[in-house]
DNA sequence: TGACAATGAATGAACGTTCATTCATTGTGG
DNA sequence: CCACAATGAATGAACGTTCATTCATTGTCA
């Protein structure tokens, strides 16, 4: 191949995954057809075909592509300074960086998709638990977690951090349209600094709090 | 048909939701075809049509439904003796009642489809606020509450609490097959419990947790 | 350099299938 | 016999997928 070549290719492939994911939180999986996508992107339906498949293998690269996003998530969380900070991150990553609904309407698609399909199903599991692990070992290193974790061990507190995040995010599909993502961040941020307080607040602190 | 036949009409709509709720849990609202509902119903697809204007109206109703059935845990909840004990009801609400993954599937895919139908939001909105009142009032009267809620008020207990359960309701979807509906429900219950011991344990007993 | 051959990205009409919905017909209890 | 429950073949729209065709770009040889 003779192209600007390095990255004609993957371009095409990120354009119409660009595409299906808007597609897809706008009217879901199973209701978008290739049509669509191929407006969205503006190309023709044939040449998705081209770069996928078929429309399961369109499904299936969107789930690759959400496992690094969480990745990255993680990655970020990592190198906070502080266990709150962490949980920050951790529960505004899907009402910052996109236009709002977006990722979250996607999410719990892929979580309904995950159901029926144990392919989906096999890789949010794996990102589930690999992000669980990670999440694990920063509260084991935190400082914070030492002497204040309500008697739970490190892997039941990101299990429950867990809950509240995928709990949160589902809530979020419930937002009036007219919810702006600052405001939306901003309830996320309430219920991480809550269950924060909850969870690591040294008990000195609590009868003020 | 060889029923009592006063209340056939209610009949025929309960059983045609009951097929729909299993169609719906193991294919999703949209990749079930009439024909799919009113063969496990075992009925003629014409039939439904007599008792449902459309699709979408026999995916209304089901919302419906649920709006009832979360009301009825709710009255359970609130008749509990403990609150740990209207805890672990909230939680295990969806995994005793009925086959195991049908009602967790469900409810995953009612968020879904209410994050693009403003009447499917509307009516899950309106089901949770009106849960979330039940349960702040719980707490508000619970004395296990009263010196032990971590500086929190009864409505942000009542706001983490929901966000666990939902949270635990959507990993549900991904458990493997083989696990029993018995299985489940101990996880369920154990997170339940986790939760109550870092909401309303009293401090004195949390460094021997 | 210029003429021509080869490539393969891109198109969109067409195909076979599936689906929600309708309705003419049949069965049934009173 | 009538009113109504029930049937399922028929309909037409929408869908995923295919493929013959177009055409800008690149490679080649004189």
């Amino acid at each position: 191949m003779s192209q600007p070549p390095t990255d004609s290719v993957p371009d095409r492939r990120c354009q119409i995954l660009d595409a299906a994911l808007v597609c897809f939180a706008k009217r879901g999986f199973h209701q978008t057809s290739m049509h669509d996508i191929s407006a969205e992107a503006g190309i023709s339906v044939g040449l998705i075909y081209r770069y996928f498949e078929n429309k399961e293998a369109v499904i299936s690269a969107m789930a690759d592509r959400h496992k690094r996003e969480i990745s990255e998530v993680l990655q970020r969380a990592k190198h906070a300074r502080t266990l709150l900070e962490s949980l920050e991150i951790l529960f505004t990553a899907h009402c910052c960086e996109e236009e709002s609904p977006v990722v979250s309407a996607f999410v719990v698609d892929l979580y309904s998709e995950a159901s029926r399909n144990p392919q989906v199903a096999d890789l949010v599991r794996d990102v589930l638990e690999t992000a669980m692990a990670g999440v694990t070992e920063l509260i084991s290193k935190a400082p914070e977690a030492q002497n204040t974790a309500r008697g739970l061990s490190p892997i039941e507190l990101a299990e429950l951090i867990f809950a509240v995040a995928r709990g949160m995010l589902m809530l979020d599909v419930l937002r009036p349209v007219e919810m702006t993502a600052t405001e939306r961040r901003e309830r996320q941020l309430q219920v991480a600094r809550r269950l924060w307080s909850c969870l690591f607040k040294p008990e000195a602190e609590l009868a003020y709090a």
